[in-house]
DNA sequence: CTCGCAATTCTACGCTCTGTAGAACTACTT
DNA sequence: AAGTAGTTCTACAGAGCGTAGAATTGCGAG
């Protein structure tokens, strides 16, 4: 869907390294981390954006309202690569330009994975 | 690189389906053929924005100048594919939710690329 | 119960990007 | 040398994003 934003992504990035539902405070702190520095109402109106958007869903049961990742963020990249891929008129093609590119190592994963696939 | 724009990205496909390099009226003409009215410098315009973003490559030699595409719509397709796996922290996890989003046949052109491959 | 403060939502503004095109300019063709 | 097809410049409105102050809400202490 909805392409994200730098400080979005940022974020969104915050919020699926924390293996648990964060707050803003936390995400704060996190970019804090990376030197950036914030308002605390910032982050709430970047958070607010990313769940209108669909990436995360929030808890507002709690006070300081936690937030979670809707999709994994492998999910999400994977995602992507499907949407992109659908873009296209010649999938054959596209997927042949893939592959060409990829690691050995990405080549050898894909390789086991399609094993198991039907 | 740069995200594209609904009629950029309209523009592309019109000069990726043509075989050759196109003027901007080429252009103007599919798009109307889409149902699609536009002035002709709005074209013009879009083109040189193209172009300065890495996407077409114009010949100014002649007089209506000939746009053709840097990359195939495969080639395009396939970075951003790369581009977006790139994005991610956990390659496996990513490449296991593609490959199971794939359909069959999909699948099928992936392990026989994937054969030939070192 | 109610006051104060932490937390949240509302509102807002500037910037960049994109769609859109008129105005101004350039360069063949005759 | 001029007319005209073609091109570049300039411009503007609308959307999205980064950013955050103002206003509001609601929980906990007294």
């Amino acid at each position: 869907m909805g392409t994200l934003g730098e400080l979005e992504r940022a974020v969104m990035d915050a919020v699926w390294d924390a293996q648990m539902p964060v707050t803003a405070y936390d995400v704060k702190e996190k970019l804090e981390g990376d030197g950036r520095q914030l308002a605390a109402t910032t982050l709430l109106t970047v958070l607010s954006r990313l769940e209108k958007k669909g990436f995360v869903a929030s808890d507002r049961s709690v006070r300081p309202h936690r937030y979670t990742p809707v999709a994994s963020r492998a999910d999400h990249v994977a995602e992507l690569m499907h949407e992109v891929l659908g873009e296209s008129t010649d999938r054959m093609a596209v997927l042949e330009r893939f592959v060409g590119g990829v690691s050995a190592e990405d080549a050898a994963v894909l390789r086991k994975l399609l094993r198991g696939a039907a």
